[in-house]
DNA sequence: CGCTTGTATAGATGATTGTCGATGCAGCTT
DNA sequence: AAGCTGCATCGACAATCATCTATACAAGCG
């Protein structure tokens, strides 16, 4: 879907990527942009589905696989996947008959780093 | 202020702690609760509060030191203040004159697991 | 081609939320 | 006690949002 012609820009290649939340004084700027991205896990039914996306076999899941899991209609379904795309959590492509979503984990990683708590630095991943 | 008769209940003890969400799929209950702290996290200016008393000398904040950075009303800081405390994020106690914030790094340790990408499990925390 | 199924968009509506000014309350100071 | 300052609460209002139904679009199939 958002792979047709544009060169795939991730809604903000790398703002706010790094230093934890609680090092330094968010910039304004920064915390609008950030914002838009928790206002979208801001949800119960979006934080499932994208729970259950990246949980499926795979990493991507099928819109066909998702409704059923909801007491929500289609439509609210495909809403919100559009917002959690529009966010830069999650992206889609359409299969043939089907329409795919998968979690964009790059997105994940810049979360849980900005809200890696004092003390923590950087999670190791060299030690390991 | 939180602190005063009530046992200190965090506001869920230990649910949904652990699993990445990319790890399994979110239950309802927990993905209510996980909104409700996202919701908190998915304005600007709470952002920006919240970063803002986390960063400070000795890790709080009076309110007076707050409110000037911010371009909105005294009422309009001490609610979001509100909505911070009451998703767990922060808490609060009033010394003399003063109204003193501080994050709580559990609840910031819970949300960074949480959001753990794929593939890294755990935060060695255990081997420090 | 026309039908069927999967998904997205459009438009409407009730609920929630961010903000404000006004006011209340707590603690210091004189 | 009286006044002042720091912060919270109240009530109002405009804006945003989650949801729905109806409809449009896309792809496969008869």
């Amino acid at each position: 879907m958002s792979k047709k012609q544009l060169p795939v820009i991730q809604p903000d290649p790398d703002a706010v990527c790094c230093t934890p939340l609680v090092r330094e004084p968010l910039r304004e700027t920064d915390a609008a942009d950030l914002a838009k991205v928790f206002k979208a896990l801001a949800d119960p039914v979006r934080l499932r589905l994208f729970s259950l996306i990246a949980s499926f076999d795979g990493g991507q899941a099928c819109v066909c696989d998702l409704t059923g899991e909801f007491d929500v209609s289609q439509p609210t379904i495909s809403h919100h996947l559009k917002v959690l795309r529009d966010a830069g959590l999650v992206d889609s492509e359409r299969r043939g008959t089907w329409v795919y979503y998968w979690v964009l984990p790059e997105a994940l990683a810049r979360l849980s780093g900005l809200l890696a708590p004092a003390g923590l630095e950087r999670v190791p991943a060299a030690r390991a």
